[in-house]
DNA sequence: CCCTATGTTCCCAA
DNA sequence: CTTGGGAACATAGG
């Protein structure tokens, strides 16, 4: 369930191992991903990552959108092992292959999506501002945290890293967005910076089943200081660690320290 | 049987 | 037209 620094790590993955390389052959092993056509010998000219969506720009301008969702996870197969259970589509290369397992089946691969407007969004990796957040936050009443979580707002932040950020600068999930102070939203935006990208640094958070392009854990779960920790104590006050629900997420906070 | 899951999209009401 | 809330999508695991 990859979010930005998860899709990160397999983008700085996929730079080192398929950019260059000639597409040998598409295999959809499951229609409902999508349906991609005639990319046998085409060339993996970049990968970049904008948002949640990881882009495969090949020849002829065409740029294969692939989007994990939920389950998602892309593996790279060097030798011609098994297929793994609930494998969704298998990309070959002359040197290995790129395989796409799925068990929810949400994931979506398409090519040249109209839909994807990721790249129009702000993406806090590459920057995260401040006042951009706080006028488009003006009279808003959702939860901010659910404000932050729309990939119309702000590209890549998923459950885990909005309930960290918001631990991080100390203000409650339940706020309405637009009753946030300047002050706040500068608090936000470092916290958003910071966390990003330590959490990408360590290769993104395996707390159930994330693994990176070649099977292995990251490990921001040890940095963690909220999401998953209901009933332990926060590191910053001591507080009891909660676990709510916010737009039919769970959401952690520490209600002593996170007003 | 129940509930939960790191994501998005659709529908409906305000 | 915009916003926000909830259900839906499909499947596995506790």
């Amino acid at each position: 369930m990859p979010e930005l620094p998860e899709v990160e790590t397999l983008c700085r993955q996929l730079k080192q191992t398929i950019m260059g390389a000639v597409i040998e052959e598409l295999v959809i092993l499951d229609s409902k991903l999508g349906h991609p056509e005639s990319l046998a010998g085409s060339c993996v000219r970049s990968v970049e990552r904008q948002g949640k969506f990881l882009l495969m720009r090949l020849d002829q301008n065409h740029i294969l959108h692939l989007h994990l969702r939920m389950s998602g996870r892309l593996l790279w197969q060097s030798h011609a092992d098994e297929l793994p259970a609930h494998s969704r589509c298998m990309i070959r290369f002359p040197h290995g292959r790129l395989v796409c397992v799925d068990p929810r089946r949400f994931a979506t691969l398409v090519l040249n999506d109209p839909k994807d407007r990721s790249a129009l969004i702000p993406d806090p990796l590459k920057a995260l501002d401040a006042s951009i957040l706080q006028n488009v936050a003006q009279g808003r009443r959702a939860p901010v945290k659910s404000f932050l979580l729309d990939q119309a707002v702000v590209a890549g932040i998923g459950n885990i890293y909005v309930c960290e950020m918001l631990h991080l600068s100390a203000v409650s999930p339940a706020r309405k967005a637009g009753s946030l102070s300047q002050a706040e939203w500068r608090k936000i935006a470092k916290a958003g910076r910071d966390i990003l990208r330590k959490a990408t640094d360590c290769r993104g958070t395996s707390i159930s089943d994330w693994r990176d392009l070649y099977g292995e854990k990251g490990e921001y779960q040890h940095h963690l200081t909220v999401y998953g920790r209901e009933g332990l104590p926060c590191a910053r006050c001591g507080g009891n660690i909660r676990r709510i629900a916010i737009g039919g997420r769970g959401t952690y906070d520490c209600a002593a320290c996170q007003s």
